[in-house]
DNA sequence: GTTGACAAACTAACCAGTTCGTACATTATG
DNA sequence: CATAATGTACGAACTGGTTAGTTTGTCAAC
């Protein structure tokens, strides 16, 4: 139930008494920072008021209950990484640069949203029953796989991949190493005695998860 | 509500009216259940009473409070997949197949037990700081390195698996595969429409995380 | 260009249900 | 009896959500 507001003539960001845009933007980042650091149920309404210009009533007002307010922060979160996975590009490279590029950019790309795997991991822990609800997020997700598979066809097609494999799997392998990185830093770090985020540490990561996917889908 | 009772007067000789280990027991294993489906702040106190065969009471006399009851399930849930991975045998196989039955058995030992990957999550979703609070935790991951340790020495002594890699790196790999195949099904399953939770896919997704470790550390 | 009516944007105080935790009494056990 | 184990009832604080009302913007009619 989005209210739908008249179309304003984008001006710089507005310092008026009323700022309709302006208000439901610094509420649903404030929102997308606190659902991302506690969860759905341990993000507290009035806290995450509290940290907005504005109010709790502006929260109802625009996203109705909180439900309605983490879906608009998951969709945002959603929205915000594919909208960064636009500045990969691969077209001019040869098919096994390319695919080295894609997972070091994808490691990388995780690596700076860790907001955006918590939210992940946290819609997980909620069966996906509100990416589910939304109409928003599959549409942003389908084109994350274009990439890859035209990456491996083209490689299968110059003879430097082997065929037969599945884009969906390939895309499922390259995230699970990305992902994970980040998702568990904290449990492994400290089962294990040793920092896995430090610079050097992650090079190698990435290094290896390159490595990984490469002698998986090369040819020879 | 009805409160249906246990019956005071039973005669089952098995039951006596008061039974310290079997009250903390049947909290534990209620309370990691509710944890693992509903996270620290989620999980309601009075909800895993009701499921309880004992009542609030006892969870506050036993525990002390709620953070301590989730340390408790949270050291509940590593245990009992730490036992379980004593029964991986690969002292018998030549290091290529004992490799592949470590990657084989953990991907099937992750896949079955999803409330431990879901504790995990939770645990890392809060930086991992009850399992820093923990000293029982650390003791028991430690040994979890030394069979995939002891697998790759044994590879590289026979010349089949290249030399210079760190076993711990190698465990991460392993882990990244098999956890984000349990932990982020949800997700995965919903934004790509199709079921990754079938048993054809499993079986599928399971033979490449084999390949993609074998082809990794392979020697040739 | 002032006015006034109406809608959008916003505020403060409050409410009702929930939730963790406890006080106190009682029963079993050794 | 002394102590451990358990049942009952309750309350203080929290928390999502609402009620009732105020301020600001828009725009047509003077």
């Amino acid at each position: 139930m989005s209210q739908v507001k008249p179309a304003r003539k984008d001006r710089e960001p507005s310092k008026r008494p009323q700022d309709p845009d302006g208000t439901r933007q610094d509420i649903l980042e404030t929102a997308s920072r606190e659902f991302a650091l506690n969860g759905l149920s341990g993000a507290r309404i009035d806290e995450i008021a509290a940290r907005t210009k504005s109010s709790k009533r502006m929260i109802y007002y625009y996203f109705g209950d909180k439900e309605g307010l983490y879906l608009r922060a998951l969709e945002n979160a959603y929205r915000t990484v594919r909208e960064g996975e636009d500045d990969l590009d691969t077209d001019g490279l040869p098919p096994v640069e390319a695919l080295r590029r894609l997972v070091e950019f994808t490691f990388d790309h995780h690596h700076e949203h860790e907001d955006f795997i918590r939210m992940v991991m946290i819609e997980n822990i909620h069966h996906g029953e509100y990416l589910e609800r939304s109409d928003v997020i599959s549409g942003l997700n389908v084109t994350a796989i274009d990439h890859i598979a035209s990456i491996y066809r083209r490689g299968v097609e110059e003879g430097v991949f082997r065929p037969g494999l599945d884009p969906l799997e390939l895309h499922w392998q390259v995230s699970a190493l990305c992902f994970f990185n980040v998702s568990n830093r904290a449990t492994f770090s400290k089962i294990f005695g040793r920092d896995i985020g430090t610079t050097d540490h992650q090079r190698r990561l990435r290094d290896n998860a390159v490595e990984m996917i490469l002698k998986f889908v090369s040819a020879g």
